[in-house]
DNA sequence: CGGCGAATTGACGGACGTCAACTGCTGTGG
DNA sequence: CCACAGCAGTTGACGTCCGTCAATTCGCCG
């Protein structure tokens, strides 16, 4: 599929591209695809060589680690977040299984082409610079909220954060499947089945996918929010991404 | 105190610097500044802000995160590794807190003139991107560590990573008291105890800080290591130090 | 309508944290 | 130089959190 002027517009404001000279930009979209992925389909696998910068213009993509047949989801992604830059600024083995949770579009970059323009390009050198020192920081989120945080806290916590981030007032729409969330929160679905159970005497309501937060005041008492880990936990790594969510914030406060 | 020459030599040495035009070094250099830290001095504190790119010369940190009176040790940092790039970059808060947990030699670069020259110059901005990549990939493998491993298998994949990088065969010398270890590896002190005193049957004598593995075979079993979590986890996120080990594995097999 | 997977619920067990007591080391000051 | 305070480490008893296994229900899609 050829890259349509709509979608070059969208990936041309990306932080990570937004910087750059037109000529970079248009060398490094010259050898770039766009492809659409059914859902399930497996974009990286852990530890084998990662050959293509994606970018998700549509859809959504889970990122998952294992080791001797135990797995997790470490975090999923939506539009528009990159996927596989430390692979390919490092040229070294993909550090996450990723795939498509839903249909997706995804521009694909290729990593030669990416890592050249990256010795050239000081401007793409600071943004890659800055989108890795955000993927950093939120990986570096996601351990603080993994150790120091009990299984019961991490699903309040995320329930709050979901709870400022989305606009419907005190109602949320869980964005996965409960046994993917589950993992996300490192759990297993059973015991967040039970957890979520646990709070309904503080005013969390469930029903299917949509969750209620009558008390969430009373929430956050039992669980210290921490906006030092909070910010997007587990919601990918890319800072491409929070930077969009940060201007759906901005804007709607400017309604 | 002044920036010796044989110190200058070592930071010169670094991933992060080696690739960069004199000028431009020199330029880094003539707003930083050596200092000697006494052991348990603060270097940053999670949450505040940032205003140094720290180089550890000689000594060793601890990089430790907190949330609501808990505590947890996230890595320890040995020479040469750098510190707070991220927080640097982004020109945002800390994101961990550190403190030296010995007296320490420590190469402080001001953040603002760091920021200023990764923007004009490609290959600074791409030594800080493969520093950076380096940082996350070591970040994500610790959060694989902690999901997908019980906290004997942490220990165990621990001891054997010791193992490995060490070099007085079947005799490993602990780099920090146990009580950091065990907060390290996401455990008690107590269940740390327990663990090693659960390895003794597979060939683990322990005598204070020296650990003698009579069996690694047999411990290899029984934790499954993994060349995509086990590198360097929690020795730290810096991509210098590492290169360091790796030269110094290099050097010995050379030998 | 039938089957499959998601989600829930219960019973049970294991891993790990907490509390307390005890030991040994270390550094410090009389 | 030694006494002693204080902390590191170990060990035991106990409780809690959470994982495992199994049974059941529900919704979805063939």
């Amino acid at each position: 599929m050829s890259l349509e002027d709509t979608d070059l517009v969208r990936v041309r404001a990306l932080s990570l591209f937004r910087a750059l000279d037109s000529e970079v930009f248009t060398r490094l979209m010259r050898g770039a695809f766009l492809q659409r992925f059914p859902r399930g389909s497996q974009l990286t696998s852990q530890g084998q060589p990662d050959n293509f910068l994606f970018v998700l213009l549509d859809g959504a993509i889970e990122l998952e680690g294992s080791s001797s047949d135990r797995e997790s989801t470490l975090a999923l992604l939506w539009p528009t977040a990159t996927l596989g830059l430390a692979s390919i600024v490092l040229d070294g083995p993909s550090l996450m299984s990723a795939r498509t949770t839903k249909a997706s579009l995804i521009l694909m970059v290729p990593g030669d082409a990416f890592r050249q323009a990256l010795g050239e390009n000081a401007a793409l050198g600071r943004a890659v610079a800055e989108e890795l020192a955000g993927c950093f920081s939120g990986a570096v989120r996601s351990l603080k909220n993994c150790k120091l945080r009990t299984a019961r806290e991490r699903l309040i916590s995320y329930l709050l954060a979901q709870y400022e981030r989305q606009d419907g007032g005190s109602i949320i729409r869980l964005p996965c499947r409960k046994r993917v969330l589950a993992s996300l929160l490192g759990m297993t679905p059973e015991n967040l089945s039970r957890a979520f159970a646990s709070l309904t005497p503080h005013g969390v309501e469930i029903d299917g996918a949509t969750v209620t937060l009558r008390q969430p005041d009373a929430l956050a008492m039992l669980a210290r929010p921490d906006p030092m880990i909070d910010s997007d936990v587990g919601e990918g790594f890319s800072q491409a991404e929070r930077e969009r969510r940060r201007g759906k914030r901005l804007a709607m406060a400017a309604l």
